[in-house]
DNA sequence: AACTATTTATAAGA
DNA sequence: TTCTTATAAATAGTT
C-alpha cells in the first residue's frame, strides 16, 4: 500500500520500524473505530509498541468491552443492556488473586482431562456416562479459560507490569518511557 | 474502498452490518498480524459482533494460528440454531485423531502454564520478558482449544459413540445428525 | 463466495 | 514528526 510493496517480515531498521509502527497502529485503530460504529460491534484493543510502550483503543472503552467480555456469564441473566461498565482499574492484588484462581481451577480441570484422555484411549463404552461427566467438566474449564484468562486480561496485566513495573519492591514516581529490550 | 463511498455509520440493513462485519473483522485481524510481525509488537484485539459474539486476536509472529483461525471460524462460528446444519458427519477415525492431537498439545501446554503459575507468584519484575513468552505459548493453547476441540466436535463425538459404540473398530457409514442437546 | 471498480492505507521521499 | 504522493491493499456493491 505504499510506494512499494514490502514482505511482511520484521522491519529491521529500528528507525523505520518505528516510523511504520506509529502509521499502522493510526491505521489499525482507526479500522477499529470504523468497525465499532458501521456495525455497531464493541471493539478492544491492546498493543505494545517495539518500545514496549502500551497503546489502547476501545469503543465504548477499553474497560467496557473487556468487562462485557469477561462477565459474559452475567449478560444471559440480565437480558437488559445493563452492561457492568464499572471495570475499575486493576490492581496487582486483583489480578493475582483472579489469576491464581484461574490457575488453580486449570489445575483442577487437568486432572479430570487426563481421565477424559484415558477413556478415550480405552474406547470403553459402558463408560460413555462418566465421559459426559467429563465432557462437562472440560467444557467449564474451557469456558473458565476463555471467560476469564483472556488475551485482554493478560495484556492488561502486561500493561500494569509496565506501567509500575517494581510489584512488590517500590513505586517509582518516574513515568518516563520505559524499556526493557 | 468500495464501488462507492460510504459513510461512516451504523449501517442500517441487519443482513448487510452482519457481511460488513465479517469483511472488516477479518481486515482488522489482518492488519493486525502484519502490525505484530513488522514491528514485533503485541496486540490483542476483542471485538463483539453486533450478534454479541465474541471474537478475539492475539499474537505476535503467529501468523498460522490466525490463518487458522480464520481458515476454520466458519465450521467453528455458526449460530446454536444452525448448529448442525453444515457440519459433515465425521467419523469415528476423524475425531480421535483429531482429539489426541489435541490432548497431545494440552499436555505440552500444561508444563508452561505451571511456570507461568510460577512466575505470577513470585511477581519479578525481571521475569516480564519471560512472562511474554509464556503468554504467547498459553495463547496458543487456548486458541488450540479453541479452534480444534469445539464443543460443537465434543458433542458430534458423544453423539457418535451413544449411537455408535464401538468405538474405534469401525466406522459405520454416515447416518443421519440428531441432536441431544 | 468470487469479482472488480473504487476508495483508502501506507512506503518512501521531502 | 508531519506532509505529500505514487502505489498497494481493502472493500462496497455486484454476480
Amino acid at each position: 500500500m505504499g510506494r512499494r510493496k514490502i514482505e511482511i517480515e520484521m522491519v529491521k531498521d529500528p528507525n523505520t520500524r518505528q516510523v511504520t509502527f506509529s502509521k499502522r497502529r493510526t491505521g489499525l485503530f482507526k479500522k477499529a473505530n470504523e468497525l465499532s460504529i458501521l456495525c455497531g460491534a464493541e471493539v478492544a484493543i491492546v498493543v505494545f509498541s517495539p518500545g514496549n510502550k502500551p497503546y489502547s483503543f476501545g469503543h465504548p472503552g477499553v474497560d467496557v468491552v473487556a468487562a462485557n467480555y469477561l462477565q459474559q456469564e452475567n449478560i444471559n441473566i440480565s437480558n437488559d443492556s445493563q452492561r457492568n461498565a464499572s471495570f475499575d482499574a486493576p490492581t496487582m492484588e486483583n489480578l493475582n488473586q483472579e489469576l491464581n484462581e484461574v490457575l488453580a481451577q486449570i489445575r483442577e480441570s487437568e486432572k479430570q482431562i487426563e481421565k477424559y484422555d484415558e477413556i478415550l484411549k480405552k474406547n470403553d463404552v459402558k463408560k460413555l456416562f462418566e465421559l459426559e461427566v467429563l465432557k462437562d467438566s472440560y467444557k467449564q474449564f474451557q469456558d473458565l479459560v476463555k471467560l476469564r484468562l483472556s488475551d485482554l486480561k493478560i495484556s492488561e496485566y502486561l500493561m500494569l507490569l509496565a506501567k509500575d513495573p517494581v510489584v512488590g519492591v517500590k513505586a517509582k514516581p518516574a513515568r518516563k518511557k520505559r524499556r526493557k529490550n
